[in-house]
DNA sequence: TTGCAATGTAAAATATACTTTACATTATGT
DNA sequence: ACATAATGTAAAGTATATTTTACATTGCAA
């Protein structure tokens, strides 16, 4: 039931970028840092807005950074 | 503030596929027609979930479907 | 070893997405 | 003219994303 799962890169990108920390992070895309760090964990999934947001700063398409995938 | 609005193509995509009805797209998705309602006339944007299982019914990227743009 | 930066866990409060129900409007076919 | 399908408006309720606060852990540098 449901298929499908949202999996994300935060994590790899941060590190690719200059080892952005999750707190850097969190005030570049407007959230908090307990935002990025649940996101991180998958406990949710972002809002669109938020997710474009993270994409932008990270210079890349939203579709790189987040994936909908079949879960294993 | 905020500068960016998110903006979707929904209505062209449901008439590209088969004149699919709001109703139709409601129930592929998963959600109510009053969710996709309020997305087509932008009175909130949907979650990430919901905008990868729309991409998905129109068998179309992410961002083809949603984009994040500067509001003129 | 002490201190600090980064990360993690947790719980209560708030904002926003989504549901449910009900009714109004518009267009189309008969 | 009537019936019906599709779309729109609206309001109250539920679910989930996000905030706020507070504290624990880990690793690294002085």
């Amino acid at each position: 039931m449901a298929g499908k799962v949202i999996k994300n890169n935060i994590r790899v990108l941060r590190f690719q970028n200059d080892e952005m920390t999750q707190a850097a992070l969190a005030d570049k895309s407007g959230v908090t840092r307990q935002t990025i760090l649940a996101i991180e964990a998958a406990k949710y999934a972002p809002s669109l807005e938020l997710a474009f947001k993270i994409s932008d700063i990270f210079s890349t398409p939203l579709e790189d950074v987040f994936q909908y995938v079949d879960k294993e």
